[in-house]
DNA sequence: CACGTAGCGCAACACTGTTGACATCTATGT
DNA sequence: ACATAGATGTCAACAGTGTTGCGCTACGTG
């Protein structure tokens, strides 16, 4: 019936929870190339498109482990000795990266919960990264959240956007080119006047802003642990 | 054929583009309850699914058309007479009112270009903050776009998650008081400290950190311009 | 006044995820 | 060793999505 599936694998089985989370990776990383449907992936594995409700519930998931999957990638790629600031670049780095691989999967995981091994080991090592840096408790909690959700969000807003058709992004990276530039510089001085500086920010160069601005806030925090950490 | 509608809108008609956005932002105001199909679309309107597009090419075209006047929305509700830090702090917080307040709409369009007049208005908007507070040229292109991308991120991420189904939601919400209490704190000693605290924090005290670690991070950068803007 | 066409309804298509019925085949208890 | 229960896989089908082609009506314009 629908019920989740018991430990004992039958050692006939042809297909494995891990099986299918490492096909659902392959086809993931193929981008919008191929898209991660339930019939594509039956057709990766040789097997019936319906086969993989006999190891998972349902698609979402499936999707929560392959994404538990990836986070485990994103450990991976982080070195050891690093200080706290170089751990939370690595981190993000190795986030960007990671989700630019599986941009199907980052896309649909970034507002979700995955409760599985490699997000408790995801926590726990932002939560080491902001103790080392000088916060606890409540401060530690606000500012793990802090880190987590904006590397969530920005992460899997970048999947979802090199998941689009060709021709819309195409669209969309042009408009600085186009639309932008044609403004009517009476209504719109600040678009008329860095109309040539907008076009030429890179994405990477975005990213790092954000990180870092990230990383100083919570430097401020612990030099100031006493304030309220609203706005003032 | 599949063109682009003439502006000469004809008095027989029942439908115009302008009934059908505000019948799509009607839908998405009602977030899960009601899903924002053209189906239903069709049936908010009174009229048959498929004549919405007779107006725009397709639903995506609908989308951006229906986020540019959410935009707008937003705009209004900022008041006159605010410094650039509060007018950042009006903007995130009317961006997530808006987003929250149609979550269909702000989940899908949260990595796009609407390409409207909206949207240029909210580009000048920031184009203003980032330039009161001091910065020009190339500093203040980059960081619009870090403002501008970190809110598009982080409210489209809140957006998708309230429009998840109720179970799926509680389940994440909850796995703060239960998976999460129940690590090994031999392995996770950081978690099993800190799980209460991090089953306590509110997502407005996460929104607050993230805007003013973007506000910190602009007035830092204007007050030494000099310096290159990447990691040091 | 005739005619081209915009506006709209209807039926249908391709594509999702998912379920129930049926068959097979393994593992286990006796 | 054998029978049975359950796990695994296949097939057909369903509900739901966005979208398109065809035909009809009624409007605005020549």
């Amino acid at each position: 019936m629908a019920k989740t599936p018991v430990r004992t694998r039958r050692s006939g089985s042809q297909l494995s929870p891990e099986a299918i989370i490492e096909a659902s990776l392959r086809i993931a990383a193929r981008g919008s190339q191929d898209a991660f449907t339930v019939r594509r992936l039956g057709e990766e594995l040789g097997a019936d498109p319906t086969a993989i409700y006999r190891h998972f519930r349902d698609k979402d998931e499936l999707l929560l482990s392959v994404a538990d999957r990836a986070y485990g990638e994103i450990l991976e790629g982080i070195p050891d000795g690093l200080g706290w600031k170089d751990r939370l670049r690595a981190l993000a780095d190795g986030s960007l990266r990671v989700a630019l691989k599986y941009p199907a999967v980052a896309s649909i995981t970034a507002s979700r919960t995955t409760r599985r091994i490699n997000e408790f080991r995801l926590v726990e090592f932002i939560l080491g990264a902001v103790t080392e840096a000088g916060l606890d408790g409540a401060d530690a909690a606000l500012y793990y959240r802090a880190v987590a959700d904006a590397l969530l969000a920005y992460v899997g807003q970048s999947a979802a956007y090199v998941l689009f058709a060709p021709e819309i992004r195409a669209g969309d990276e042009s408009s600085w080119a186009r639309e932008y530039r044609m403004v009517d510089p009476a209504r719109f001085p600040g678009i008329a006047r860095l109309g040539t500086e907008l076009a030429q920010v890179s994405a990477e160069a975005v990213f790092d802003v954000r990180v870092e601005a990230l990383i100083a806030a919570i430097e401020a925090r612990a030099a100031s642990p006493s304030e309220d950490a609203t706005r003032t």
